[in-house]
RNA sequence: CGGGGCGUGGCUCAGCCUGGUUAGAGCGCCUGGUUCGGGACCAGGAGGUCGGUGGUUCAAAUCCACUCGCCCCGACCA
């Protein structure tokens, strides 16, 4: 293609309602435009980009005979209503009428599509195990679009359902996805971690998240350098930094004390003298109208997914402050265990084993003093808490790592819960009713380009994986009124198109720093420039990542880009 | 949903607090010329009902009210 007939709007400036690195560098390289909140228009290089990681996607799941479809995205509103979802999504989901008055929706997933395609067509068990996907666009209508595309409410996803006749199956279906995601994300020149992810409270037992670290992004994750271990802050455990200060010792009994005005811990540790670790923190939580007492080592903070967990996937909210009055006598900042009889109490288990230590007194302006769990206080332990920096892992005490990351996939154990639901069975062997188990697994295709704008950009624009940039090579004549320059730029044009490469011609009459600016930021891995050296018969080829150019001969060039091309593919191809 | 910020040529912004000629700059765009290895220079030119509605005023980009849109933090995210 020659860059002078193409619309490729490259800005000079970043664009002012963008804040993160993608969001900048798309706009600004002209592969996006917005058109409302959270929806954006993928222009000629975005499109491109997304066709080359499709195809990725696409050969991958080929490969481990997953079978590509194409569903509606526009869904009526018994389908939903079959499995439950149409009022558990909520505001999340697009709804809208037709002219007949009848309910529909935009299809934020399609777990409910395939079930009613399988459950029409799926017989025998024989027909089993199936894998179907598709490449779609999804809607949700988020309450906070975010991040360019990062966060959107109209994105492409690629989805894959298994359907297999028991657990086993499942665990097959399972890997060969895990196995396809780990090729995908290589193959895309993402540097990746596949971390243990919460799999909800409903029938999922397992799941994972394909994490790509980055400031931009929206999760947490915790991985352990040493071992290996890897999970979404969620989910993380972890063993807790020891206690800033050793617990008194001896037999003490609970002693309330004045602390008028002192209501947080910080302020509790400034009174006292003690550090946040000799606290226990108590919060009042609600699962389905009742109260929880939470209790955490004063410096922790509550993983309101574990706390859900342990209380058997009920949805919890923290309690209202005329709630907290009322079940405890006291506001938030004197609350404590203590003499609490009619109510849940969950203890973290970093308090197990702690003595004389420091809680509220259920008397506004009160703590007590000396207060030991499993003395003074009954209470249910779990681990309840989020993984604090400075903490080790359970499995080789080494220290943890914590950072932000873009999750690009997650693959996800269903279970029972929409073949049940919806009425999918097959006929097994022995003429048995048997319902098929489920996997569901998605992958963010705008994502997998956001996380490698998020991790290859520098200064000048981004640097793309060769395997889903736009374009593959960029031939740059220095000086379009000079003849020569034009006709050797066309001719190697010319000559890497039919060596099967993906290559842009810039014959815009433009300086050549314009040129080069704008090939560096639009993020083509390869330059091959004509300039003065074409007199002495060569040119440049310039690699964008390292910014490192070599001199060529003008008839060796395209050869030697092309086996240098292929060079990076080997280095994206998973070995294993 | 709570908190904060911003809407002025295509883009990035100034002007607003303290109302008052034809509303500015840089970039981009168009014409002509000179240039040509990292976002050139000279000359000329086009392009804006200042997000919208209502109000205050002799007079509103500027003050007030409402409203729409966008961004950020938080809440939320099978």
């Amino acid at each position: 293609m020659r860059w002078s007939q193409l619309f490729i709007p490259t800005l000079r400036e970043d664009p002012a309602e963008a804040e993160v690195v993608s969001h900048k560098l798309l706009v600004r390289a002209g592969y996006i435009r917005q058109l409302a909140a959270g929806i954006y228009s993928y222009l000629l290089l975005a499109q491109r980009s997304f066709n080359k990681i499709v195809r990725v996607v696409r050969e991958e799941m080929d490969a481990i005979g997953a079978q590509e479809m194409l569903l509606p995205a526009l869904h009526p509103a018994e389908l939903w209503q079959e499995s439950g979802r149409w009022d558990v999504m909520g505001d999340d989901m697009f709804r809208l009428k037709d002219r007949g008055d009848r309910q529909l929706c935009l299809g934020m997933t399609h777990e409910e599509v395939m079930t009613a395609i399988a459950r029409g067509e799926l017989r025998s068990y024989k027909q089993l195990p199936q894998i179907w996907y598709q490449i779609q666009t999804k809607f949700r209508d988020e309450p906070r679009p975010r991040s360019g595309l990062i966060r959107v409410r109209q994105f492409l996803m690629k989805d894959s359902y298994s359907f297999d006749l028991d657990a086993a199956g499942l665990d097959i279906a399972y890997q060969k996805h895990y196995r396809a995601y780990c090729r995908i994300f290589q193959r895309c020149g993402l540097k990746f971690v596949a971390v243990e992810a919460h799999s909800g409270a409903m029938g999922g037992s397992q799941s994972h998240e394909f994490m790509v670290r980055a400031d931009a992004g929206e999760d947490w994750v915790v991985l352990c350098p040493h071992c290996g271990y890897a999970a979404n802050l969620e989910k993380a455990v972890s063993l807790p930094s020891p206690p800033l200060a050793e617990d008194p010792e001896g037999e003490l009994t609970p002693e309330p004390f004045p602390t008028p005005g002192v209501r947080t811990i910080a302020e509790v540790a400034e009174f006292t003298g003690l550090p946040e670790t000799s606290q226990i923190k108590s919060l009042v939580m609600v699962a389905e109208g009742a109260p929880v007492l939470v209790l955490l080592r004063g410096d922790h903070q509550l993983s309101e997914t574990k706390l859900s967990e342990a209380l058997g996937g009920r949805p919890i909210r923290p309690a209202h402050p005329d709630e907290m009055r009322e079940w405890l006598g006291a506001d938030a900042g004197s609350l404590g265990p203590v003499g609490v009889a009619d109510m849940t109490i969950l203890a973290d288990l970093a308090l197990r084993g702690r003595r004389n230590m420091i809680c509220g007194a259920n008397r506004d302006g009160y703590h007590l003093r000396h207060v030991t769990p499993e003395e003074d206080f009954q209470a249910a332990w779990h681990d309840l808490r989020q993984v604090a920096p400075g903490d080790r892992c359970t499995r080789c005490g080494g220290p943890l790592d914590m950072g932000r990351a873009i999750e690009v996939g997650h693959i996800f154990k269903l279970g029972y819960k929409y073949s049940a639901s919806m009425g999918l069975r097959v006929t097994g062997p022995k003429g048995e009713e048997i319902t098929p188990i489920m996997g569901s697994y998605g992958i963010g295709i705008e994502r997998i380009l956001c996380a490698a704008v998020e991790l290859y950009a520098d200064e000048d624009g981004m640097a793309l994986p060769v395997s889903i940039a736009p374009f593959e090579v960029i031939v740059t004549p220095v000086n379009n009124s000079d003849p020569e320059q034009m006709a050797a730029a066309r001719s190697l044009y010319d000559k890497a198109r039919a060596a099967g490469l993906d290559a842009l011609l810039d014959d815009r009459d433009e300086r050549p720093g314009v040129k080069f600016k704008d090939a560096d930021l639009i993020g083509v891995p390869y330059r091959i420039t004509v300039g003065k050296k074409l007199a002495g018969g060569r040119v440049e080829i310039y690699e964008r990542r390292s910014r490192q150019s070599h001199e060529v001969e003008l008839d060796r060039a395209v050869t030697v880009l092309a086996e240098t091309i292929r060079e990076a593919y080997r280095n994206l191809q998973p070995r294993d």
